[in-house]
DNA sequence: ATAACCATGTAAATGGTTACATGATTAG
DNA sequence: CTAATCATGTAACCATTTACATGGTTAT
C-alpha cells in the first residue's frame, strides 16, 4: 500500500498537516501496523495535490514556518474508496529479536537476558497503555484494530512472562533436530493462504 | 539485519544451497519473521565467499544446473556470534488488512466480510499447522520461537472469530470521536519503549 | 544553555524486489 | 502435455529511509 494512500486515509478522518501526518505513523495508532518518515509523506502530498485529490490551505504562524494543512477532495475521498476495493496484501512481520532469540545458544546469558526482557517491556508499555484508552465514540473499525491489538499485546506479554525463566535457564546444544525439521517444516506451498492471497492480487 | 546475517544464520544450522536457503524464508520458520528472495540472497552468498565467512563445494548434478552448497567458516561462526551481540531493532508490522479494517466505513459490505474472513483463515490455517508439529529434539531458541507463534496465530484467530459478527453487523458512521482520538493517543514519546530501543542503537 | 519541538522540503544512498535469462526433470 | 520444481545468477527498477538544509520557540 503506497504511502500516497495511507495520506488519503488520514485525511478521510481530518485535515491534517505533513508534520501531523507523521507523527499518526511515527507515534499515533497508525504506527502499530505501518510506517512513514517526512521524505515520503511530504513528495506524496506533493503529488496528491498535482492530482487534486486533497486541497491545501496555507496557516501563517508567526516565528514559524507555514503550515500547510491538508483537506481531502470530493475526488479524494473516491479514489481512497476505489483503493479500499482491493484485496490486503498479506501482513509482513520483522523481528529481529525473534531471529536473534532462535539463535539463543550463540547468545550469552546476560545479553539474552537483556534481549528477553528489553522485548517483554515494549509488550508491558503498549499493552498497558492500550488498556487505559478510552473507547467511547470510536467508530467499529477503530475499535475492532484497537481491540486487536490489546489482544496482541496482552497476549504475548503473557507468553513472554510464562516462559521466560524455562527459557533463560535452559540447557544449551541439546537441538540436534533443528536442521533436519527445518527442511521438514515446511508449510505445504499450495494450501497456504498466503500463496493464495499473493497469487489472488497477481 | 542484513540478508548475509540472515544467511549465516541458516548455515549455522546447516549446510545449505542458495535455493534451500531462499525456501527456508518463503515457507519455512523464519517466514514468520523475516523474508528474502532469490535477488538478495545469491548475492549476499557471494559476498560472503568473497570475505571467507562460508566456503562452497560444487556438486555436479546430472541434467540440473551444478547446486553449490555453503558452509559456515569458524570466521563465519564467529562473525555470526558477533552480530548477535548488538541490540535488535523493534519488530516491524506491516499490516494492509488492519490498514483497511480500520477504515470499516469506506468499504462495501460484501467485501468488508471477504477481507475479514480472508484474514481469519490465515490464522487458522497456521494456527493449526503449528498445532501439529513435533517439538521433540528443538532447541530452547526454536521452541520458544515456535511458542510464541503458536500463541499468535491461535490468540489472533480467538479474537477474530469472537468478535467477528459483532464488527460486521455494527452501525456505520458513528465514530463521531476518531479524529480527535486520533490526535489524542499518541504514546508519550519519551516513555515508549520503542523510542527508546531506536535511540539505544544509534 | 541545551535539547526537543514545530515545520517544510530535497538529494543521496540504501536495500531490496521483480523480471529476465536459461533449461532439464518430474509429477499430475 | 502442462505445470511445477530444481537451480543459479544479473540488471533494471522501486520505494523508502537517512541525512542535509534552515531556523525560531519552548520547556528543562
Amino acid at each position: 500500500m503506497d504511502v500516497k494512500t495511507l495520506c488519503l486515509g488520514v485525511l478521510s478522518l481530518g485535515d491534517a498537516s505533513g508534520y501531523e501526518i507523521r507523527k499518526m505513523f511515527e507515534e499515533g495508532p497508525f504506527a502499530h501496523f505501518h510506517r512513514a518518515s517526512y521524505g515520503s509523506i511530504y513528495p506524496a502530498l506533493s503529488k496528491l495535490l498535482d492530482e487534486e485529490l486533497v486541497s491545501c490551505t496555507v496557516e501563517t504562524q508567526d516565528g514559524r514556518p507555514d503550515k500547510k494543512v491538508y483537506s481531502l477532495t470530493k475526488a479524494g475521498l473516491d479514489q481512497f474508496r476505489t483503493s479500499m476495493t482491493k484485496t490486503p496484501d498479506p501482513d509482513q512481520v520483522r523481528s529481529e529479536t525473534m531471529f536473534m532469540l532462535f539463535f539463543a545458544d550463540h547468545i550469552d546469558d546476560a545479553h539474552l537476558q537483556d534481549i528477553y526482557d528489553t522485548y517483554t517491556e515494549q509488550f508491558r508499555f503498549y499493552s498497558e497503555m492500550l488498556a487505559g484508552l478510552d473507547d467511547t465514540g470510536l467508530s467499529r473499525g477503530r475499535l475492532l484494530v484497537r481491540g486487536f491489538g490489546r489482544a496482541y499485546y496482552a497476549g504475548m506479554l503473557k507468553y513472554l512472562e510464562e516462559h521466560r525463566d524455562a527459557f533463560l535457564s535452559a540447557e544449551k546444544g541439546t537441538g540436534w533436530r533443528d536442521l533436519e525439521s527445518l527442511r521438514d517444516c515446511f508449510d505445504t506451498a499450495d494450501d497456504s493462504p498466503l500463496e493464495k492471497q499473493v497469487r489472488g492480487t497477481k
